[in-house]
RNA sequence: GCGGGUGUGGCGGAAUGGUAGACGCCGGGGACUUAAAAUCCCCUGAUCCUAUAGAUCGUGUGGGUUCGAGUCCCACCACCCGCACCA
């Protein structure tokens, strides 16, 4: 018997020392076991481990932990995603250097990962801020160029006037730069592409193999590609020129009552003579580039005077530029069917342009007025000549038959998705290598001169691209005619340094970004773990590059992630309380709405007779939504203190605990004090093994065996709070249950299936026990199959369809047994009370439902 | 605007179309203690009630399929997430 209690400050420590000291977690590429290779997404340094990470983390490492055990070569590492615009934010708001800031926040935030015991391989530890890391990177970037996979050309970017610097989406508030403040504009740069379009079709198909995917992940890529078919076709223009269009819906063509076209399209830039198109165009270029705001802004249009003939009737249609057509989608112009599309609805409404029917429900209905928007919905063509009565995907086979035919037009596929822009004009990230030479055009950077580092002595005072300000490093020898040329001064987006550093995780050689041969033996990732948010473009980017090395023979692989799990936020309380100001003279509003709101942290408020109090103020606070965890609601918990307060192990089993992984995860300090308590409580219960007990608890010892079949299967299944209830269920069982040979057995079994979860107290409970080895190398218990079996089953009898009684019966009893077992039951026959029997529905083991 | 998701007691949630609420938290009562902490035991969806029993209602809302629906189908409501330069 133990009366002293578990203490994870003295044990948690010792204990990952241990695993430390004996190299447990360093993955053996040339072992003979099966191999599992274990990944979550890895953090950005951001300063601190946060709940989210800790969630991220726990699930995984139980899994790597776990797969050990089954027997596997676990491959379970871990690094920093260590590019970014916080480090540049963070260097011009507090003067430090972005690499300075980064490497402090890895080094504190590593050692907030030890605490915690996780199972992680940290010899294959890299930042890709590392020059060795991002020197692969432009190898790779190279290979991609000279595969044909890389391009140039121009696209726009939200610039800040005032600041004359290029804005991230997230830098544009209310349509304005955040720091100055001033009106964002569309520009148009030279930037860097990388061909992701040319593999739309296999990343489309490849999601069917797929099959350890969340269907809706799976289901929001298949979107976000977005194949569609539809026709392509040229209009003539009243001033001689041709206009491609696209169109999904070639079946309405009859209702087409305009041509729209892109602000940046050849036609209208052409016009640009007339101070009123370029005003317009102008015009257009206010605002984001982000499809919620391209979509929501008012419907905007110029006539530019031009008309466009219609392929069938040869009326004439004005052609206008109009703000929501993309230049970047099919051709950069549609005809607009305002009939039977949404937006030209809008847009033929507020330029009074012809609405026509040529979808009705029946063709009794051909006449039937509009209503206020569009139908875009499926029926019988009508008002369209030899289209009439043909259904929607008839007539669209039939234009593009007779388009194909005429020579006018063909049937194509589109594709939603677009290249990926990877030029950013920012500092903290890999360096595009490309020199630009007025005589040679653009040069690639020779491999031996790999990599091309960032610059140390950079300021952030002057806004702006520090790269370009920078008094010397752009300058440099062109490669090939060895003149004066500069370096190219974008960066690469921070996404591709995530799109690969799997594979260096699999394999580090010095010379060479990863070797195949190495790569084989883990890839591909067995299971990948990160939160809901990079369900689109992380790992999209990541299947593309997988998909591209393989295509230029880097190596054979076609999926980087065998099976995906998206996990789900931790969140908090909030707390907060307005605080009226005195308004200025000049407000109109009502003087009570005329407040700021002051968040306040969960350690900020107390709670007395159930309200919240500010502690330091003692005014009353509101207690909010629950929501995830953030900085700016200041409703985070710092894992730190709790780790310091209640140990690793609660912290991890909370996390596994109550909501399934990949719900919302509410914080709350109740649970974890639950968590430490039960901590405590099988501390108690692993003390209670005793050597001399004797006998057979065949009760006890059924559950025991059960409990380890179905833990396993929960893990697997990363339904990690029903392992920890079924975990729950079987310690109360043993807990109660007299000594005996299978109390002891069901004592050990439960120490091992919470190893992966608790390792600390397992590992301390463990040498308790007299054993000598880790426990962290232990294998999962073995089962009796014959002992999963119950031989008494409880079947319910329903009447009316509802429960009345229930009965126990042995295991595998006759239909004809049980149904008069049923009606014997004194209840169900009050139930029933002489009415007659139509009909009785046995289900073996399960139940007995009586119709009258 | 487009795309995706979620909705079950006071709370987190469980439930191959088959006993709704497992398990945990909170709360209530009790035991132990000089006292407290810790620990242990019991109760805990709502309503009715003639109360150790029994009945009715109950899984966001409204319909439907079925002997039987939290689960399947249709329509709706609310909230959350993503939207290509945040990571």
């Amino acid at each position: 018997m133990t009366e002293n209690r578990f203490d994870p400050s003295n044990a948690d420590g010792r204990w990952q020392r241990a695993w430390d000291a004996a190299g447990t977690f360093i993955a053996d590429s040339d072992s003979d076991k099966p191999k599992s290779y274990i990944l979550e997404m890895f953090p950005y340094p951001s300063g601190r481990i946060h709940m989210g990470h800790v969630r991220n983390y726990t699930m995984g490492d139980v899994l790597a932990r776990y797969k050990k055990m089954q027997g596997c070569e676990v491959l379970h590492p871990m690094g920093w995603d260590a590019f970014g615009m916080p480090a540049e934010n963070a260097a011009m708001e507090k003067k430090v250097h972005p690499g300075a800031w980064t490497r402090s926040n890895i080094e504190a935030m590593k050692e907030q990962l030890q605490r915690i015991g996780f199972a992680l391989d940290w010899t294959r530890e890299f930042a890709t801020c590392d020059p060795e890391y991002y020197g692969h990177e432009q190898a790779l970037f190279l290979d991609m160029y000279a595969g044909g996979l890389v391009y140039r050309r121009s696209s726009e970017v939200n610039w800040d006037p005032v600041d004359m610097t290029v804005l991230a989406n997230e830098q544009v508030i209310d349509g304005k730069g955040w720091r100055s403040g001033a009106e964002v504009e569309k520009r148009k740069l030279d930037q860097w592409f990388l061909k992701i379009t040319d593999f739309a079709e296999e990343l489309l198909d490849g999601l069917g193999d797929l099959k350890h995917w969340p269907d809706k992940v799976r289901l929001m890529q298949e979107n976000w590609i977005g194949k569609s078919s539809g026709l392509e076709f040229a209009f003539e223009l009243s001033n001689g020129e041709k206009l491609p269009v696209y169109t999904t819906r070639s079946d309405t063509i009859f209702g087409a009552s305009f041509c729209a076209i892109a602000a940046d399209h050849p036609i209208a830039q052409g016009l640009t003579d007339d101070p009123a198109v370029a005003a317009f165009i102008e015009e257009c270029k206010r605002g984001g580039t982000t499809a919620a705001e391209l979509e929501t802004a008012d419907k905007l249009g110029f006539d530019t005077g031009i008309t466009a003939k219609h392929p069938f009737t040869g009326e004439p249609m004005p052609v206008f530029i109009a703000n929501f057509v993309l230049m970047d989608y099919g051709t950069g112009a549609v005809m607009g069917v305002p009939g039977h599309d949404q937006r030209d609805f809008e847009f033929a409404t507020k330029y009074k342009l012809p609405i026509a029917r040529v979808v009705a429900s029946d063709p009794a209905q051909a006449d039937a007025p509009m209503g206020g928007e569009a139908e875009p919905g499926d029926g019988v063509i009508v008002n369209s000549d030899f289209l009439d009565g043909k259904s929607v995907e008839d007539a669209k086979a039939d234009v593009i038959n007779r388009a194909e035919a005429g020579e006018w037009g063909k049937g194509t596929t589109v594709w939603r998705l677009r290249d990926w822009g990877i030029s950013r004009q920012r500092y903290w990230g890999t360096p595009i290598p490309f020199i630009h030479c007025a005589k040679c055009d653009i040069v690639p950077v020779p491999k031996d001169q790999l990599p091309v580092t960032l610059p140390e002595d950079v300021d952030f005072e002057t806004p702006g691209n520090p790269l370009e300000r920078h008094p010397t490093w752009k300058h440099t020898t062109c490669p090939k005619c060895g003149g004066d040329a500069v370096r190219e001064t974008d960066t690469l987006d921070t996404f591709t340094n995530s799109s690969w550093y799997f594979l260096r995780f699999a394999s580090q050689p010095v010379d060479a970004p990863f070797d195949p041969v190495e790569v084989a033996k883990w890839m591909p990732v067995q299971h990948y773990i990160g939160g809901i948010e990079h369900a689109i473009l992380h790992l999209l980017y990541a299947r593309f590059w997988t998909r591209a090395l393989s295509s230029i023979g880097k190596f054979d692989v076609k999926e980087p992630f065998a099976a995906l799990f998206t996990q789900g936020m931790v969140t908090h309380e909030t707390y907060h309380r307005d605080e009226l100001l005195t308004p200025p003279a000049d407000y109109v509003g009502d003087p009570a709405n005329y407040a700021v709101r002051i968040w306040l942290s969960p350690d900020e408020v107390e709670f007395k007779d159930g309200k919240a109090f500010g502690k330091a103020s003692g005014k009353p606070i509101t207690v909010g939504r629950v929501v995830k965890m953030s900085k700016s609601k200041k409703n985070v918990v710092d894992p730190d203190n709790i780790i310091a307060n209640y140990g690793a192990d609660a912290v991890r089993w909370f996390m596994l605990s109550d909501s399934p992984p990949e719900r919302d995860l509410p914080w709350s300090e109740a649970g974890i004090e639950g968590c430490y308590r039960f901590v405590q409580r099988l501390w108690r219960l692993f003390g209670q093994v005793d050597p001399s007990a004797t006998g057979e608890d065949k009760a006890l010892a059924r559950k025991a065996h059960q409990a380890i079949v179905a833990v396993a299967e929960d893990i697997e299944a990363l339904s990690f709070n029903k392992a920890v209830a079924r975990i729950y269920e079987l310690t109360g069982a043993a807990e109660k249950a007299a000594p005996s040979e299978s109390r002891n057995f069901a004592i050990r079994a439960i120490l091992h299936l919470i190893a992966p979860m608790m390792p600390h107290l397992a590992e301390e409970a463990h040498e308790l026990l007299g054993e000598s080895a880790l426990i962290a190398d232990a294998a999962w218990p073995d089962h009796d199959p014959a002992m999963l079996v119950e031989d008494e089953v409880t079947i319910a009898i329903q009447h009316k369809g509802k429960l009345r009684d229930t009965i126990t019966a042995p295991k595998g009893a006759p239909k004809e047994d049980i149904e008069a077992l049923a009606l014997a039951s004194e209840k169900v026959q009050r139930s029933i009370d002489g009415a007659d029997i139509r009909k009785v529905i046995v289900v073996p083991d399960r139940l007995v439902n009586i119709v009258t």
